[in-house]
DNA sequence: GATGAATGAGTTTTCATTCAT
DNA sequence: AATGAATGAAAACTCATTCAT
């Protein structure tokens, strides 16, 4: 179990030179001994078992551990943009955006709780992760901005709110300390500290959006 | 440099026994020590020396290093609990108090930023910190609820949000990244996702509250 | 066998402080396993068994390899230099001195090869030793110059050629590629760059010398 | 930086197979890595680095580390020895021959003392190289013995002597804690245990002697 | 209660060497 | 011959924890 499930590319890789590969290897490896024993407790020789090589191979490609969770936070991060990239394109607003956004982190706490705190733990760890998605983030503020669909003091305070209260949430609903509908409700206090009107940021917190898949255009 | 100046006590402390001041002066040297390396790489024998004993003295006290990180995250909420009692007093809205205890923590980042980030650390790494902040603030939350100051979907969407939004502005307060009125837009955008009017949020956000000294009573 | 049993301590060691004790076996044994395998392929596991202690406390008295090197060049210089302190008392000379000195290690090559190689490893590694044995020798040179006993162009080349020449003499001797009157060659070697005649110096390189053991008093 | 400029050749070298090629690449690469951090500290990998080569390259050539030392062993006293031929047949007594011998030596160090050092390494560590150069200094000492400008008790003695006053001197020097007239110093102290008078030894000793170019033949 | 030496299992890290391409 | 990824065995070093004094 390295990534969840809806996160799992379905097309055959195409053929990658063999250092890119065994990169990839043991970048998948360290997501799975991560999730499996927590950052901090994973040795290098655990991720080197998991990746089927010796630690020898894993120091020639990362020079420390801390390199490993970088590249497993950037991982991480992209590999729920590029399974969303399709859905994306059918959302029109910014508010949109970022509902569904939240939405595919809180949803994937519900369904891996072990992989939302690894991401938890990832961000807490490494600048990496939070960097990364606080670009993905932020357009879509700015988009919604540019729409007149939000209202905010700053930016900066956006996205902190946007980030710390949906890691927040991730973290209850892992921990199994979370009402069903949490995701919901996390939603809808997000979209209403960037100026929404409860009713309307209730409706886009509950509304199917599309995640993963392009449903809509299907 | 272990706690801010600002959590520094003034009074003369109670005598207390002497396994209680030894307790103390040794979360107070692991205090300093994380904050300076890091919870993570502060090593028990740096504890000690920070504390003036041995290795030997540390454990007659706390079992293991564990330990002790529980006990610092303890001492870190009251602290700034203990600290604030006075100025509480004065605050008689909810809104009020969530603001004002906010404040606290996103001005404590710019006072002290690497005991921030010790706080951020202690937060992600021990759940007792966050579940002692959970209870402060909920009650700060009700209040408000039941003065009709507050409309939320949810009691815990809230608490997420008022907590990984505040830690969020922390982090970026104490990594230098951040605008200097940063604290007053996190707070703003807080006591909107909370319901309130953007006036009223800019106005609470900015206006002087009583943080550590009840100077109103004075 | 660590040291050549002619440097042995023959009378009760007085009690030391614990730890001077482990750092004494730990030297006695790097000495040992230095001997047995070479300094650069003795590894401070070999080191700590050999001392019946884990690598651990090895750490706990000296933080690296070289450390430990050092420690015991300068034992391995203050052995000799110790055990022979009684009997330098009987030599009036410098040229005696020298011719004594020089003697000493050239017969422990004879009678230890391996502890002289790893004299030689040790010197060859480690500017201590270097450093120590200069500082006895110098001393001796200059009484012997004082005493009208020597013309030299400069005490530093006398210096480089006594300890040179010296160690060369061991190191052909510890390999069992030398004469048996190869010491005495050296010496007599030694005293004509000195500035000796060939015969003083011949005679003074066969003449017997209390080298250990102050037998002349006795 | 591989050897000092004096060593270097400056006819066109013949043209040689690939394959020498290549092992000269490596060795003058290995000389430049050894230099720089010397040989127990220098990886395959940095002397490949040097030579523009990958390991695997190195291995095809050397079967393990030890022979590269060896080959560097050689190929250092070669060198000196090749570009020092023109100037050894001008020298018609084999005191000049020692003096400057040992000149060429002491003053490489003054010239370079980064590959001095390495000299030093390498003459502790590899056999071959002290044998190579014992052969050199035999022959003049047999040649100044056959013409009675010598008087030594043991050829070996008079090596050991040799070799060992001129390696010390080499290290004062590298290390650069020499007077500057060090290099004579040592030549003239090497004469005179060589049964030279003190006059002849320091005449010889500061007489310019060609050292690499055959001066006296222009 | 305090000491601090010792523990020892564990971890990261290094590198000479091999080998499939 | 060259490549360079992989190996794997080992080595240094760390540090939480124990325990005799």
């Amino acid at each position: 179990m390295s990534l969840p499930d809806i996160l799992r590319r379905r097309d055959a890789p195409p053929r990658l030179p063999k250092r890119e590969r065994t990169r990839r290897q043991l970048v998948a490896a360290a997501i799975a001994a991560f999730s499996r024993h927590g950052v901090a407790d994973t040795t290098m020789q655990q991720i080197a078992d998991a990746a089927g090589v010796t630690t020898g191979t894993v120091y020639n490609h990362y020079r420390a551990k801390s390199e490993i969770v970088s590249a497993v936070a950037v991982s991480i991060a992209h590999a729920i943009r590029e399974r969303s990239a399709p859905a994306r394109t059918v959302l029109r607003t910014g508010a949109e955006q970022i509902a569904a956004g939240c939405r595919r982190y809180l949803g994937l706490a519900e369904s891996s709780p072990s992989w939302a705190l690894l991401v938890l733990e990832v961000a807490a760890v490494d600048p990496t992760f939070r960097k990364t998605i606080s670009g993905f983030v932020l357009a879509e503020l700015r988009r919604g901005l540019r729409r007149n669909e939000f209202s905010v003091v700053s930016e900066a305070a956006a996205l902190d709110l946007v980030i710390g209260a949906t890691m927040e949430g991730m973290r209850r609903i892992a921990l199994g300390q979370a009402h069903k509908r949490h995701a919901a409700h996390v939603i809808t206090a997000i979209l209403r500290a960037l100026g929404l009107t409860t009713a309307r940021a209730e409706r886009l917190a509950t509304k199917p959006l599309p995640l993963f898949t392009a449903e809509a255009e299907r």
